[in-house]
DNA sequence: TACGCTTGCCAACAAGCGTTGACCAACATG
DNA sequence: CATGTTGGTCAACGCTTGTTGGCAAGCGTA
């Protein structure tokens, strides 16, 4: 019984048609064009451009929130009181709460490029550059606070697998159609640390220095990498 | 009549979580004239035996719904109709939902008994043993999406790890002072892959059967457990 | 029969949620 | 000046949430 199906009420991403009002924003969650829903009765057809700088504010509080939260306790009016602004503003940028998150959840691994890297070296690399990451910002912990309870954030963290992880150990993996499978290895090796260190604060975990889970990892990760299949 | 209790504090976690196991008695402080009902303080003599079936339905919902749904979104009607009785009975019965939340986590791992397997041995045998688990319901599972939203799930989870693995390792592990930083080690590659595997879907993940997880594994965690210190 | 205790349902409460529409201050342009 | 667009606030809507108090039915005992 492998999948705990759980495709139920408040999903951003299953935003289907039902909702008329919604669909429209929901669907263009970046400043694409909305239609009808922002501007009902004038005819005029003028792309109204929006104040950037709000509207990154918006960006930057859901981020923290979503981040800090998740999904569900992440509240538009928590948000819009971070922001400094009123909670229709954010209705009126986003749409709505998933178009909203959708906008938010954008994110940017920043996989370095290994191709130049000794390939005894790769292991340490991609372990040191993660933590740089991981503690870099909340982005990375919120993604899997969300991905967790939230099936469009575990979306998210499918497709940012598929497009910002993978390609890059496809690169320096001897054989690329192994790249799928040893990237998911990897992935659930660092994911483990992070989930162990940054979200859940298992003591001996939180503990460690950079240099230790350099020291301990990164042979793991490096055979993952290149040791034959089993 | 206006509950001034409770009324800043919707999170669990927020209160102090040391007596989160008793959560319903101990959110009631001063003013809980009303759980007279629900509060039977032992000193009265006479327990008051309830009904242990309707009890352990509600019990097996909210696990369920805990499960599959995360915190905030398992709502007490959900388990109620689940568990075909009132919401007003899962008050009575567990105080409320921190409470319920509380007896609903208290999950047993079951750890094997490692001290008689050969130590070539352990990281495959605990490698198995953990997929067994996690695949053998959904309880796992569910602590971990809870885990990881709610302070509550982390504290508890953390638990598990200090009460029940740690002590498993610690007696297989040749320096018994290092079984806490090595069982650190070993649960984030475990969870990890469980993470991956069980929660986000991601494809390599799922893809793979219990033998080639435990041949890709198993020399991970077995140089966890006995790999010299870096 | 009447009582007390337990078990349960029903209806309601206050609070908080996402969301909406009316209204207002600028301000550039006819 | 008048006017229409834009960025923004305010108050409310419909709904769901956790939670509570009152009341009805079962039932063993006096």
């Amino acid at each position: 019984m492998p999948d705990p199906a759980h495709a139920t009420s408040t999903d951003p991403a299953s935003d289907t048609p039902a909702d008329a009002t919604t669909a429209a924003a929901a669907s263009a969650p970046a400043d694409a064009a909305d239609t009808a829903a922002t501007a009902p009765r004038e005819a005029g057809g003028t792309r109204p451009p929006r104040s950037a700088a709000t509207r990154a504010a918006i960006l930057a509080a859901a981020r923290d929130r979503f981040a800090a939260d998740g999904y569900e306790r992440a509240t538009i009016r928590a948000i819009a009181k971070e922001a400094g602004i009123d909670p229709s503003m954010v209705m009126r940028y986003y749409g709505n709460k998933a178009g909203l998150f959708a906008a938010a959840s954008e994110i940017e691994v920043h996989a370095p490029d290994l191709t130049h890297v000794p390939h005894d070296e790769l292991g340490a690399r991609l372990v040191r550059h993660f933590l740089e990451r991981w503690e870099s910002d909340e982005t990375m912990t919120g993604m899997m606070r969300v991905g967790v309870t939230n099936d469009a954030g575990a979306q998210r963290m499918r497709k940012v697998f598929a497009e910002q992880i993978e390609p890059v150990l496809s690169a320096v993996c001897p054989v690329p159609e192994e790249a799928e499978l040893r990237s998911g290895l990897i992935a659930s090796q660092v994911l483990g640390m992070a989930l162990c260190r940054y979200v859940l604060h298992i003591p001996p975990a939180v503990a460690l220095s950079h240099d230790e889970v350099v020291a301990w990892l990164a042979p793991t990760i490096q055979r993952y990498l290149t040791a034959d299949l089993p």
